[in-house]
DNA sequence: GATTTTTTTGCAACCGGTTGCAAAAAGTGT
DNA sequence: ACACTTTTTGCAACCGGTTGCAAAAAAATC
């Protein structure tokens, strides 16, 4: 069975508080103790109980992450980036699939029967309450890929998905399309709502363009191929910005089934630049979340209020950029 | 703060050992005692600390997740389904990425340091030598999507890539495929070697169909439709079975750019069935791993080992089947 | 009511660590 | 060698729970 602190502090011939303080990172302990302590350790494949030791320290060194999204592709990425991430600075992931639930209060109770040290959540859907609830209950929280706001009651880190939708339509403008419309995700999603709210406002300044819109019952490849099939038995518009890459990807499969040419025919720009969207056979143009950035962001910060817990809720927002592939046509020559 | 057992037990008037009792299963205590702590546990938003308790019950319920797979699309799905699984049973997975290191003895010290009650490692590229590192000091474990071996020494729960390589074979030949090709992941992955020694005996059988074979450097889109793009340049063959879905879909890709039709030109037959191989413009036939059932039962297993901790290490395979879709041409009739 | 049996309860020790503090040891200066 | 200062060490209490056991209380039996 495993090895004890009292196991060596017997093998070693000293006190337990010597074995300890040996493992405690400041601890004052003499060179010669610590190597007795150190050989003894050695040889019973001693290593200090995280769980133990959070009693008093009051640290686990575990970080909850919590998502809701375990179907979008991006996701793999995200948890491939957290993952490492939180593992480079000695943190431990423990997940929480929340798809099924999002009382806010029985997350917050599990999360502290588990004692972590705060709680990352990455979700685009689950509300700031859930997020503040965190907060309130005195658990350190970032809320990646939250909506920010301008007083924002707890961290986030994302991007400004009103800004993107105005991106998007700047893109489509300048592209000369007369007829654009936009598509997007469930219409309850605040993500939906702001990247929505950006292109309908910059298409505003456009009034000779023709501008609608319409909403896919989630962000799926399913979801955006039937909205497009619904919208193709209608009058089409030229261009459509998707909210995100795989209801693009759905859109896309819709839209080459019906007999269309893209670009030529319909153009096409996504939202998140996703690892697939540059796959040769989707070629998709879209607008780059920089995912790398703002995951390292999201852990440098939880991070940071593990050392400074009344930390002022910040809101950091990552800009994004159009990558330009194959399913828009190229800007004309002025 | 949170509320301690000690809190609860002054508010109520009674001993903190009473409190812990109607917080424990099974253990005796007045329905009297029971409301009146129950109460009192209410008022002050109470939970057990589950990582002092383990202290004494020598169960965190927290499961070990380890894989090194983030890339491939499947283990988006294979995430969601560990997550409810364990969820749904009480247990809390602690994931850990070891895409960038694979020593057994520090995961195995980490997880010790965390008192985690098992490790599941889902891997189909992890060694065996990883599991059983866990075995030997003590920890259950199961390797899901592991190579079954007669005499296994850990849990190992997956399918015969042996069969499904002769199940490829069987597919192709039955559509009347006199020039077949094995297209497989990385050469050195035990689940590659499986499936086309799987393919290679079966096709055996078969002495006058052509049969030839190569490796991509990776499970991943890309790699798949450079190694297609690299056979383009020489002699095809009629139909390919690819290793999995992933490098299925690059060599669709690579396939279709060369201007050949697909099942018409060129057959193409997959493994895994992941989500995206049913999308529209996809349309894999491929070999249906039954993900749901080997996680479920990954799920089981460890539990069980939870309460017979000296259970005999078994192999659980389940079977695999084919699914008809648009990449390879029908059955001719007989 | 008295006796016996069963259930409930609190005490105190335990789980594996950390840490304040006083005493001991080591180091420095004269 | 002695006085003073700094460092190191062990003790014992603590962290938030669980549990064996003996005593007390409740229930059952006559």
């Amino acid at each position: 069975m495993a090895a004890t602190l009292k196991d060596v502090a017997i093998r070693a011939g000293v006190s337990r508080s010597a074995v300890s303080r040996t493992f405690t990172d400041g601890a004052s302990v003499s060179p010669k103790m610590r190597k007795k302590v150190q050989k003894a350790a050695a040889e019973l494949g001693y290593r200090p109980n995280a769980l133990a030791s959070s009693l008093t320290t009051g640290r686990t060194k575990m970080i909850g992450l919590i998502s809701n999204n375990f179907h979008n592709p991006i996701f793999l990425t995200v948890f491939d980036r957290f993952t490492r991430a939180l593992q480079e600075r000695g943190l431990r992931p423990l997940l929480v699939n929340l798809s099924d639930e999002t009382d806010p209060q029985s997350s917050v109770q599990m999360m502290r029967q588990y004692s972590v040290d705060g709680v990352i959540v990455a979700s685009s859907t689950l509300s700031p309450d859930f997020s503040k609830a965190f907060r309130d209950a005195g658990v350190p929280v970032v809320h990646t890929f939250g909506r920010h706001a301008t007083n924002p009651h707890v961290h986030v880190v994302g991007i400004d998905n009103v800004e993107c939708g105005r991106m998007a339509a700047r893109a489509l403008v300048a592209r000369g399309h007369r007829r654009v419309a936009f598509l997007g995700g469930p219409e309850a999603a605040t993500s939906t709502q702001d990247r929505y709210q950006g292109f309908m406002t910059e298409m505003a300044k456009h009034p000779k363009v023709k501008t609608t819109y319409s909403f896919a019952d989630d962000y799926s490849f399913e979801a955006g191929r039937a909205e497009m099939q619904r919208l193709l038995q209608g009058t089409m518009a030229e261009a459509y910005f998707c909210g995100d890459d795989v209801l693009s990807i759905g859109v896309l499969s819709a839209v080459r089934d019906a007999g269309l040419k893209v670009p030529e025919d319909i153009g096409i720009i996504g939202l998140n630049d996703m690892e697939m969207a540059g796959w040769a056979n989707i070629d998709l143009t879209t607008i780059r979340q920089p995912i790398g950035q703002i995951i390292n962001s999201s852990v440098e910060l939880i991070a940071a209020m593990l050392d400074d817990p009344g930390r002022y809720p910040e809101a950091r927002l990552f800009p994004c950029d159009v990558v330009e592939r194959g399913t828009l046509r190229p800007v004309p020559d002025p």
